[in-house]
DNA sequence: GTCTATAGATTGATAGAC
DNA sequence: GTCTATCAATCTATAGAC
């Protein structure tokens, strides 16, 4: 990592470590141990360890959401432009593609989208705000383009199925190695393609029930 | 707490403080604290803090995991006996319903559920290798049964869609509160009830997805 | 069984030399 | 920008009096 900028060591080194042992179970000692750099460096850089934490997301997340947004906007406003209604499996796709796809665009996003998958259900405040902040608008986005979909179901059952959605998501994005059940001798593929062609018609069916 | 035992008042307030903010964010001064006994008590009682969450899992889900396995067992069995094909709604009630009505059936043991929901998706290993070893060879059987359910179905595509179902489960039983995010007005009820009847139909259609 | 007191280790953050 | 050295706070676990 010789170089590469201090700065970046760190950044790489600390979503790495977040992503495989989570926020609070990383100490900065071994964030700046295996990046090579002093330990005083983070202080130096970001000012303490949240604000690390903050500009890893903002660094990877706030392009990324954009595109999610723009994704999700372009499917209504297709179906809007030729009078025809919007297809659950499309919206759905728009929310999830570019997520994984992004996961699987270098060895280091993929250590970055575990950590997404973490974050929401991380048992403290910390990792939860910092997420819910650049999840929330398109999290709310998404229910309203959901709702115009699927104008038939009760706002509650809609709200739950939201729900599930994302649980299932999340623990999908969460998946790595260690984490795995496999019965018998089942090695998944875990390539983006593949976990999205799986994804997508289990929760539109779900999303779509009597 | 005063009628309580010492070992019972520990045990109680554990399970709430860790369902509400995490094993490790939950010190044994805030548990001896808030149980208004001796820091002291835990080590003699328990002898660590990791004895004291084992003993929880123990005491809460040797029980309920014989209940989920027999209700699986009585759909097999029953399906063999009159010779008819599975229910996919059948094996997911047996293994959800028993859940939800035990989380409802006190307000402690609300607290208790909202820690399973939370432990398989923990960063640190100490609280999912304890939850996993009570969860595994039910998540076998689950699996085993469905496959019997669903034979037309690869067994990677299986194994996916049951681990968006226990995504989903896990997410649903996590929810509590403060992690809600509501669009709009929404006040969803969250009786055992109402779960389980939102949950089944979204991930039987899931599971038998074409 | 319950208590006080403390050991022993780890953490995030910072002061100050270079 | 980078380093060493260290502070101050937190934690689990335990020894020993009662």
């Amino acid at each position: 990592m010789a170089e590469k900028s201090t700065r970046q060591c760190i950044l790489d080194t600390a979503e790495k470590l977040f992503a495989l042992h989570g926020y609070h179970h990383t100490s900065l000692r071994k964030i700046t141990g295996e990046a090579g750099v002093n330990l005083a460096a983070v202080n130096y850089h970001f000012g303490s360890k949240k604000a690390l934490l903050e500009a890893i997301f903002e660094y990877h997340l706030v392009p990324l959401n954009r595109i999610r947004q723009e994704n999700l906007k372009a499917v209504r406003d297709r179906s809007r432009r030729l009078n025809q209604p919007m297809e659950v499996a499309d919206i759905l796709r728009a929310f999830i593609e570019p997520t994984l796809r992004y996961r699987d665009s270098s060895s280091k996003t993929r250590y970055f989208i575990a950590l997404v998958g973490q974050s929401m259900t991380e048992t403290d405040d910390t990792v939860r705000r910092i997420f819910l902040r650049h999840l929330r608008p398109l999290g709310f986005l998404l229910y309203e383009i959901l709702k115009e979909a699927l104008p038939h179901l009760e706002p509650e059952t809609l709200y739950w199925r939201l729900q599930c959605t994302v649980g299932a998501i999340s623990h999908i994005m969460r998946l790595t190695g260690d984490m795995h059940i496999t019965p018998e001798g089942i090695h998944p593929s875990q390539d983006a393609e593949t976990l999205i062609e799986q994804l997508i018609p289990f929760l539109t069916a779900g999303l779509e029930a009597p």
